[in-house]
DNA sequence: TTGTACGCGTTATCAG
DNA sequence: CTGATAACGCGTACAA
C-alpha cells in the first residue's frame, strides 16, 4: 500500500498553539472547558496542517464504537435492502453508523463476519437470514451465537434459536399467511398452491404451517403436489411453476413464498404461452418492483417502518443502557393490486 | 451503552500460558517465529479465555486497515447494489472489507463520509454518484475530494472531476447510446424520444449529447418536446410519459435515461389504457427487474463484470504499490428484449 | 481554563 | 525461537 506523509497527531497541533495536547483533546471533543479563543486558535491550525484524527486511537481508549454491525443474506435483494436502508437513516440519528457484510446465506461466512464484528467492538449486531432461520440450526451455530452474546448483542430479525435469549423482532408471517387466505376466498378461491422456499428453514416451515391451518379453517383440501418448496429466487419460482403446471389438475390460485418467486411464476407461465390471468397470484415481502410488473402483485406487507423502529428502538434502548421488551413481533398488511381477481 | 466484562488482553493470556506478550502477538499474527507447541498452548487458552483480539489497538500500531471506504447514492437501487455486491465479492478475496456508505446523492452528507473514511484511514475510498457526476460541481466539492485524496486515494466510478486526477473507470455510455440507435434504426425507427435524466448530471449530459450526435447521424430530427429530463426514479419516469403523452406528435421509440424510468413510462401507458406495444422501448443498466417486468425490457448493460473487476484491479495496484493506469473505459453492449420491435 | 502523566491493547524493534 | 521495551495517537483523572 502507498505510503503517505507523516501523521499528524495532537501534539503536533499542541506545539504550533502553544497549548497541551490535552487542550487539543478537548477541543476534538468539544468539551466545553476550553476558552473560546483557544479553541478557535487550535481549530484554525488544525485547518492548516490538515489534521485528521485517528479514529483508532480513539476507540481504543474509549473502548467503544458507534458502529452496528449487520449481517443479512444478500443486498441485492430488495427485501434485505429495504430493511437495511431504513435501519440505517434511523440510526444515523441516533449516532449510529453501520457496518454491512453480506452473508450470501452461508454459515461460515457469518462465522468470519461475527468475529470481525466482536474484534471491531461493535455496539451490537442486527443479524437476519442465515442460521438463525434454520429450523434446526447446529450445535456450533447455536454456540457461536452465545459467545458473541457474551461480548456483543445480538437483535434477530425474522429469526430465532431454540435456547438462544436474544433481542427479536420478528414479522407476523402467520397473520400474513392468513391475510392472503382471507383475500383469496373472498374471490372465490377453492384451490391453492404454495410454491417456493426451502423446507427446514423458518420462514418456509412457518408459512407452511399457517397455510395448512387456513386451508383447514376454510374445509378446503391441501394437495401435497401444490406445495412446490424449490428456493426464494426467480429463478426458483419459475422451476417451482414448470413442476406446477404438470399436474392434470391445476389451482385457481397460486401463493408465493415471497415476491421474488411469483416474478418468475409468472414468466414461466409467459413463456409456455399460458395467459397470466388463468391464476391469482400472491406474494409475500411487498418489494419495490411489485409495484411495476404486471400484473402488478397483491402481497404482504412487512410495515417497514415499524419494523426498521423497532430494531431501532432497542439499539436506542442499549445505548441508554435499559433493559427492554426482548421479542416483538410486528403486524403485517395485505396490499392487493392486480394479480388476483375473482375466480 | 451496556458494560461488558473485563477485557481480556494479551496479556492475560501471555501470563496463563507463562510466555511473553510477544509470543502472544505473534501467534496472533500467525508469525513463523513460533514453535508449534507453544503455538498450540496459547491457542487453547485463548479459547479457554474466549479472548478476543482489539481491532483498535492492532489498527494504531499498525497504521492501516483493510477496508475500502463505498459511497454510493442509494444501495436500494439494483444499479448500485449490483456493483456494491461484486466489488465486495471481489475485494474480499484480496483481502479487503467494505464500509458501505449511501451518500443519497446529497453533497454534505458525502462529506461526512469522506470525513469519516479518513478518520477510519481506509485503505482507499470508490466513489459513485452525487457530485461526482455534476457537470459543474462547486468549488468546495472539488477541494474536499482534493484534500481527501492526500491522505487515501480515491477511484471515482462514473464519475470524473475537472482538475481532479485520481484514479477512474467508466462504462462507455456514449457507446450504449449508439448501440442503442443503431438497434432501433435497424427496427425501421425514426421518432425517438429521451426521456429521465437531470440537466447538469453528467449521465444524462453526456447520454443527451451522444443521443443528439446519432440522429444526426442518421439525418433524423431531433424534436426538444420529445426530450423530457424528469429524473432518475420510477416515479420520474411515470411524470415524463405523460408530458410525453401531451404531444400532438408522438415518437415510436422511447429511449429512457435509465431502466427505471422506462418502468414508469410503461407503468404510466398502462394507467392511461394505452397499449405498451404502441412505443419500442429501451432502458440503460439492465437491472435485474428488466429481466421480469413486461414487455421486457430492451436495455444497455454495463459489463458488471469487467466494470467491478477493474475497480478492484485498480485496488489491487494500490495495495502492491504499483500505479498503474488511472482511467479505464469499459464497452457496454445491447441486451435485446421484447420492449423493442419494428415500427 | 489549562497542563502532567498515564493507560488503552496491540505490534515493531532489537537483543538474546 | 523468545522476551523486554518502546511505540502508535488519543482521552482523562488529577493537579494546578
Amino acid at each position: 500500500m502507498i505510503k503517505h506523509k507523516k501523521n499528524i497527531t495532537i501534539y503536533d497541533i499542541a506545539k504550533k498553539a502553544n497549548v497541551s495536547p490535552t487542550t487539543v483533546s478537548r477541543v476534538l471533543t468539544g468539551s466545553p472547558l476550553v476558552k473560546e479563543s483557544t479553541r478557535q486558535l487550535v481549530r484554525n491550525i488544525m485547518d492548516e496542517v490538515d489534521f485528521t484524527p485517528n479514529e483508532a486511537a480513539r476507540n481504543l481508549i474509549t473502548k467503544q464504537t458507534n458502529t452496528i454491525g449487520f449481517i443479512l443474506p444478500d443486498i441485492t435483494n430488495p427485501f434485505f435492502s429495504q430493511v437495511y436502508i431504513e435501519v440505517e437513516r434511523k440510526a444515523l440519528e441516533l449516532g449510529f453508523n453501520i457496518l454491512l457484510r453480506n452473508s450470501m446465506g452461508r454459515s461460515e461466512v457469518e462465522s468470519q463476519y461475527l468475529k470481525e464484528f466482536t474484534e471491531k467492538r461493535v455496539a451490537c449486531i442486527v443479524f437476519m437470514g442465515g442460521r438463525i432461520n434454520k429450523s434446526n440450526p447446529s450445535d456450533q451455530e447455536v454456540n457461536e451465537i452465545l459467545e458473541v452474546m457474551n461480548k456483543v448483542p445480538i437483535i434477530m430479525v425474522n429469526g430465532k434459536m431454540k435456547g438462544v435469549n436474544c433481542y427479536r423482532i420478528r414479522t407476523n408471517e402467520e397473520m400474513g399467511i392468513d391475510l392472503i387466505i382471507d383475500h383469496l376466498i373472498e374471490l372465490g378461491h377453492k384451490e391453492i398452491a404454495l410454491i417456493g422456499g426451502i423446507k427446514g428453514i423458518t420462514s418456509t416451515d412457518c408459512k407452511t404451517v399457517a397455510f395448512k391451518r387456513a386451508m383447514k379453517k376454510y374445509n378446503l383440501k391441501f394437495i401435497q403436489d401444490w406445495v412446490i418448496p424449490t428456493g426464494f429466487s426467480i429463478e426458483d419460482g419459475k422451476a417451482a411453476m414448470k413442476q406446477l403446471l404438470q399436474n392434470k389438475q391445476l389451482p385457481t390460485a397460486i401463493l408465493g413464498i415471497n415476491d421474488l418467486v411469483i416474478y418468475g411464476a409468472i414468466r414461466e407461465c409467459r413463456e409456455q404461452k399460458i395467459p397470466t390471468s388463468t391464476f391469482s397470484f400472491t406474494g409475500f415481502d411487498d418489494i419495490f418492483p411489485s409495484d411495476i410488473v404486471h400484473p402488478s402483485l397483491t402481497t404482504i406487507n412487512h410495515n417497514y417502518d415499524i419494523l426498521t423502529s423497532e430494531i431501532v428502538k432497542v439499539i436506542q434502548n442499549l445505548k441508554d443502557g435499559k433493559v427492554g421488551i426482548k421479542g416483538k413481533i410486528i403486524d403485517t398488511k395485505l396490499v392487493i393490486r392486480e394479480s388476483t381477481r375473482k375466480v
